[in-house]
DNA sequence: CTTGTTATGTTATTTTATAACGTTGCAAAG
DNA sequence: CTTTGCAACGTTATAAAATAACATAACAAG
């Protein structure tokens, strides 16, 4: 949350109420929201709570990079670094729903970088999602 | 398709004329096509064309491998390799729509991998879609 | 002040996906 | 043969996710 004030002033963003508080919501579940998840959460706030404000406040988080949408599961959660968050990558355990963000920058995916080098294809964002077992819950469902 | 129809007989999978005719359509399509895309298509050929006729054709060809979802466009391919297809990680251009699916069996995400591993998390199944631009289209959008 | 820009509030609609329920076709057990 | 069970189908309705469109507010720059 501080990382996110600093890079906002630092960049001259505007971090209103509304995204602020999405942020907050995000931050506090430590579990990937869906949009009307958050709006329900927004509405017990006072906040307004049309599907817009959600979209609109998840869009300016996720450009900046503040928080991610999980594709396969239409859901967005904070994200875990965001002083320097790159090619994010992210392990949903499908039995308690926690997420772990791995800076996947690193070694990121050799093997697709590497066939999309040979076929001449320019990478420019990449969606990297495993789903599984955390090892606290290795065995269940 | 031939490759399909062969696992489907050695398994016992049942390739009913409406799950052929939306490989068909799938196969046909050299890009991702939404499953109201899909329903469009039968319609022109007077399949029955509600939702669930799609989704449950798209939900037999997934869980056998014969198609795949692409998370971060709600949309469908055929598998480009139906007879050994494990893991796979999809090139999608923003220009062109078309897909590359490559066998990311071997080193998907090694990154990814390490992680997991070292966290103790089990991965069932994994998402690798990366956007960007084909050969072709460098240089445009 | 007034103009441009960015963010907001709200209504309505589109797009994507499933729930639910009855029916049909067919094969295996009686 | 017939009945029981199962898998797939057809249809209606609804849920869930996302966006279009348009009017308003807040505010800094000219």
């Amino acid at each position: 949350m501080a990382a996110t004030e600093a890079t906002c002033a630092a960049q001259g963003l505007q971090l209103t109420a509304t995204r602020r508080r999405v942020l907050e919501i995000l931050l506090e579940e430590h579990r990937p929201l869906g949009a009307y998840g958050i709006l329900e959460r927004l509405r017990e706030f006072g906040h307004p709570s049309q599907p817009p404000v959600a979209y609109r406040a998840l869009e300016f988080l996720t450009t900046h990079g503040f928080a991610h949408k999980i594709a396969s599961l239409n859901a967005y959660v904070a994200c875990a670094n965001p002083a320097g968050c790159e090619r994010p990558a992210f392990l949903i355990c499908t039995n308690c729903e926690r997420i772990a963000e791995t800076a996947a920058v690193a070694s990121a995916a050799p093997g697709v970088a590497d066939a999309a080098r040979s076929m001449g294809f320019a990478i420019k964002q990449e969606v990297v999602e495993a789903q599984g077992q955390c090892s606290s819950c290795v065995g269940h469902s």
